[in-house]
DNA sequence: TTGTACGCGTTATCAG
DNA sequence: CTGATAACGCGTACAA
């Protein structure tokens, strides 16, 4: 294993030298960190996690608490993972996965949270940083700006000739469930169009039952909460004999891997997930760097499918 | 942070004591071991893992490598990835997830690989062990017994009074698939039964289209290789009017997550993604601790679902 | 059976 | 601007 002391060698200075090239280069002169990076290539040097963690007395490990039931765990955890995992390795930190409410601080430096419910916040104030996905008033979170993305569909719809917008929303009192139904109602309200908004449980059967009950006129959109609700809408429209897109329009939320499993494939207002991981590691570090961070709202964007114009 | 060093101060001994009931202890006599325990428990103590890093000359780090298109991501690698974090922590290491070839050795003792292809295997001679989710002759795996899942479910279709069963198969030269495909054939000539076997690309849509084309007649049965190409086979049935589950039987594989979102749900072969974690662990601890292993087979279970009877 | 000395790779501190 | 020294937490080798 090549160490600080084989570059310090080559390069003919003292191990500390080779260290402030990496960590501190304002402190060493142009001509030395020059002869030291060469070096480092040379030798194809890379930094030893361990002996950092031991000298700053960090782990260079952060938790992510994924605090859904496993057995619902949604596919597009697998991409948010990933992309953390990228947006964490360019700082040194490794990622560890972890599915349990303990928090334990053990070999960590901070938490990464995902669906904690409102219930989970107060076990949320630790004494290292945590950022959560998800909005969670009083605490660092990042979130899809869930309101503007139904907003968008609502207007879309609209905008397509749809006379008549509903939304079927989720039945459960979470602030993205509010947050995706009032994007509906205020853009409703905006263009003076009547409010027809439905609450149901996140599956497929609850939102085939509901829109074969209620047999909607051609002409119709419909707006979802995810994308799973949008699934059931497009199998009860097509039973209905409704075509896509011109009878119904549908659009779901997530847009992450369901969206592409339906037929006719699913317009949905996709979460950037490469942009919120990103988003996620840098008021991490901030926090870690001792500063004081805001929470943020990402702009969601609408993704085409056939289940619309 | 609590230390060696202050446990050892409590339980009046010297910090090497306190390392060896930890790492040793059949060195140490049983009251010290006691007065060590009780000082461990008072103070919270837990190991450092870059202190035992450092010292080890190990990373206590295992990189994961998914090396399919992040695109095309399943679902059941959120799944895979959460039980491969918990097997490691009981060994107390980390899992760092990645998703490029680079193979890179960088503050990693091992590596996992999931999605591996043929064109993948010269680069998984590495200096350091490797175990890979999916068969690889020469390489040290861990898969399901695909023969035995299909030849599972080709057998609960001929049992439960199918007079035809065919078999809906993968268009690729894998190992996978190739077994998969090996267990119905099998199946079928132990009972003396004719063959019908075709191989698409895995999606929704290809399936659908074929069984169209076919028209099977009530009483048929569908073996598939995956999840997905049986929620197309089970849409185009509907479409041709054949009830589920006496007119026609499907039998889906995989059995993370796609099964449950179908209508009627899926009968599925399901892989056990736990037991499959634990043992990827399991050979990739022992590689470290310089034994010599073997690729090991892990049975699917068959989980009755709607699609079949 | 227990303790002492040292080294693992890195960085902060202080001296030059 | 650069170098020497000590320290981080732990485990091996050796001594007692």
């Amino acid at each position: 294993m090549v160490s600080l002391n084989d570059v310090a060698k080559t390069a003919h200075v003292s191990k500390m030298t080779v260290s402030r090239v990496l960590n501190h280069p304002e402190l060493v002169s142009l001509e030395i960190q020059e002869d030291v990076q060469q070096a480092i290539l040379e030798l194809g040097y890379v930094q030893n996690r361990a002996g950092r963690a031991l000298a700053n007395k960090r782990h260079y490990n952060i938790a992510f608490v994924l605090l859904d039931d496993i057995a619902e765990i949604e596919p597009y955890y697998a991409h948010l993972l990933i992309h953390l995992t990228d947006a964490l390795r360019h700082h040194g930190y490794t990622l560890e996965v972890r599915h349990d409410r303990e928090f334990d601080l053990t070999n960590v430096d901070a938490f990464l949270v995902s669906g904690a419910r409102r219930s989970d916040i107060e076990a949320l104030h630790l004494p290292v940083p945590v950022v959560i996905y998800g909005m969670e008033p009083g605490l660092i979170s990042v979130d899809s700006d869930n309101a503007v993305g139904t907003a968008m569909a609502t207007e879309y719809l609209i905008n397509h000739g749809f006379e008549h917008v509903m939304y079927l929303g989720l039945a459960i009192n979470e602030p993205f469930a509010l947050n995706r139904e009032t994007g509906y109602r205020q853009t409703m309200l905006k263009y003076g169009l009547p409010i027809e908004a439905y609450e149901l449980p996140n599956n497929e059967c609850a939102a085939t039952e509901l829109i074969t009950l209620i047999n909607p006129a051609p002409g119709t959109g419909i707006v979802t909460a995810t994308d799973r609700l949008a699934l059931g809408a497009i199998r009860a429209s097509q039973a209905l004999g409704l075509s896509f897109p011109n009878e119904i329009g549908i659009i779901g939320f997530d847009g992450i891997y369901i969206h592409k499993l339906s037929s006719p494939t699913l317009t949905t207002i996709q979460q950037p997930l490469g942009v919120i991981a990103n988003t996620m590691v840098k008021l991490l570090m901030a926090q870690l760097n001792g500063e004081t961070v805001a929470s943020e709202l990402i702009t969601p964007t609408l993704v085409i499918g056939n289940s619309t114009p």
